[in-house]
DNA sequence: GCGGTTTAGTAAAGCGGTTTACCAAGTAGA
DNA sequence: TCTACTTGGTAAACCGCTTTACTAAACCGC
């Protein structure tokens, strides 16, 4: 006894007219006389008809819906990112399919290669880990997709970053103005385009101020809160050997803030602290968190428009790489030294 | 020159057998030969198939999707339901559809309308502002719809909310335990259950008290950081009326905790706060702001079990309303009063 | 060596749209 | 009045897959 719903068969009889007649009237693709029109438009209202999409898109060989693939949802930086792509994706009438990879890596290949030849006209794509080039590859052969946020290298399609290197910079710079002569960065996977400009942007601001290169420290590991306390254990462990930390991401930040105040290192007296990203509300931490700010909804909307109005036939626009400016916001976590 | 994808056809004539064979044979729905399922296994591979799930959601009539409406996906509270829900969705072989509502109310009916009948197999929804009843009719003759976190009433679809009013009654009771006699509520739109169950609930712990309901005030507003700050002002312009507030969302704790600080009130010296909700790192601020957590995981966990394993032929199975437990997080924003 | 069963498939009808090609009737111009 | 064009449509193929109904051949027991 379920009902079928209704087709556009169904209001074609309704109205007396050819299933064509609707189908072109519903797309625009057909001027009518306003008597037929009406018919068929009460026919619609009378029947509740709604189109099948999924019909719609096997005949039109494109489904008005792009993928966003990221690693973590619940993470902060990457919800905004979502809601940015979405907010974007729903401006442009296009739907938003939404997946996870949870640092599953076997996960990303299977959504690129059952997604996006067919199931979407797109694909933004986000990673967070290194790829062994199986990555690369599938992508090149995939079609449609931007690499967002953090580099696969190898892969042949329009990137876009925020200006990692920049934003090390500012970080340095920062910190150079109060004072530091000796700063420890905390880092993600080494491999990682991100970490790897950000140490060096932050390199280079010490450099510039002239300070020696064995003032910086570099912890190398996850962008994960725990990766963060486990940097902070260890930094205590080995006597606070320098007078700020960089984090490279706020989660590391968050991860570092817990431990030294569980352990009563004073922040910013003993020691300054810069997070990465600035999501959340890190003005309410204690002290405010000083951080660099990466222009996370202008990615999404970017990352949207770059697969929309990126040109796929053209060789030479695939190779594309965009850089977001980042800037620093400046609060209370650092500080002029107040120890060697 | 672009290439079309390839399809069952290609795959079975290269295997040289009939599209039914292979599409069976994909399907688990035949028995072959070794030789035959190799032979065409390899041609599978050799075009490197993909199966058009537009098609096959066509024919089948369902697509193995679920839709998720949420009002904000950058809402850490919702990024966090977003993650439960995709990771259960992933578990259960289910691709997820994502939409923001941003709170644009015809958006919501437009996605039961265009979605639920056809594009999606079921629904998650999350409202979160008061409804007409257009709405709850929509969900009434779309379907397979699961109302979450926020009731909209009359619609007659499994309900899954925490325990709003044990929230509540947690958080008066932690308040009169600290010796708190005049308590604020700030809280959401009073026509939304939400808002009005954990109001319910912190009256009853006053009332078990004993005492006086003159000791319990309320403002009412939206669940967001800009009403936080908009209540901040007006508890301080009307001379801090209460020795505590509880805040209906981590968001209004924000924005409360923002124009506090701002203007000098300590919290919990002069006023003790708690948050509603305990999504985000509130464990970092200043100070630690105690708060009733949500089992947010759970919740959408849940949501996605009960979309999937409702029956719905079954009446009596479409008016539950499961509520999931809360608890307090006790950290330093609570304190006895110094004041009367 | 004949009926019955199993094996190994196939043809064709959908699913619900879009799109191409075509056509009948009316109308305007020459 | 004849031709040509516009108006107002329609029939049918097609998108790629699933599924139902069916069959040809091999096997099997007697």
């Amino acid at each position: 006894m379920k009902k079928r719903a209704t087709s556009l068969k169904d209001v074609a009889s309704a109205a007396g007219v050819s299933v064509t007649t609707v189908s072109r009237l519903l797309n625009g693709t057909i001027e009518l006389p306003l008597e037929t029109k009406s018919r068929i438009q009460a026919a619609i209202q009378e029947l509740r008809y709604e189109p099948n999409p999924h019909a719609r898109s096997l005949s039109r060989g494109r489904s008005d819906t792009i993928g966003l693939v990221v690693p973590d949802i619940a993470n902060p930086f990457f919800a905004t990112l979502v809601s940015a792509v979405e907010e974007e994706a729903d401006r442009r009438g296009l739907a938003l399919s939404l997946y996870a990879t949870l640092n599953r890596p076997g996960r990303e290949i299977a959504y690129l290669s059952a997604l996006a030849r067919n199931h979407v006209d797109g694909l933004v794509f986000v990673t967070n880990h290194p790829d062994d080039g199986e990555l690369a590859s599938r992508i090149n052969q995939t079609g449609k997709v931007v690499v967002v946020d953090e580099d696969v290298p190898d892969a042949m399609v329009p990137k876009l970053f925020c200006d990692n290197e920049q934003g090390g910079y500012l970080a340095g710079e920062h910190l150079v103005q109060n004072g530091h002569r000796s700063v420890l960065y905390v880092g993600g996977p080494e491999e990682m385009i991100s970490t790897r400009r950000r140490y060096s942007g932050l390199r280079r601001a010490l450099r510039d101020a002239s300070i020696p290169m064995d003032g910086l420290l570099r912890y190398e590991g996850e962008y994960t809160v725990e990766f963060g306390r486990n940097a902070a254990r260890r930094f205590l462990s080995e006597g606070m050997p320098a007078t700020a930390i960089f984090a490279s991401s706020d989660e590391i930040a968050i991860g570092l803030i817990e431990v030294l105040r569980e352990q009563g290192a004073s922040i910013p007296r003993e020691v300054s602290i810069i997070g990465f990203d600035d999501v959340g509300p890190l003005h309410l931490f204690a002290p405010s968190l000083t951080a660099i700010r990466q222009p996370v909804r202008a990615i999404g909307q970017r990352a949207l428009a770059l697969l929309v109005d990126t040109n796929w036939e053209q060789p030479e626009d695939l190779l594309s790489e965009e850089l977001l400016p980042v800037e620093i916001v400046a609060r209370n976590s650092v500080a002029p030294p107040s120890r060697k």
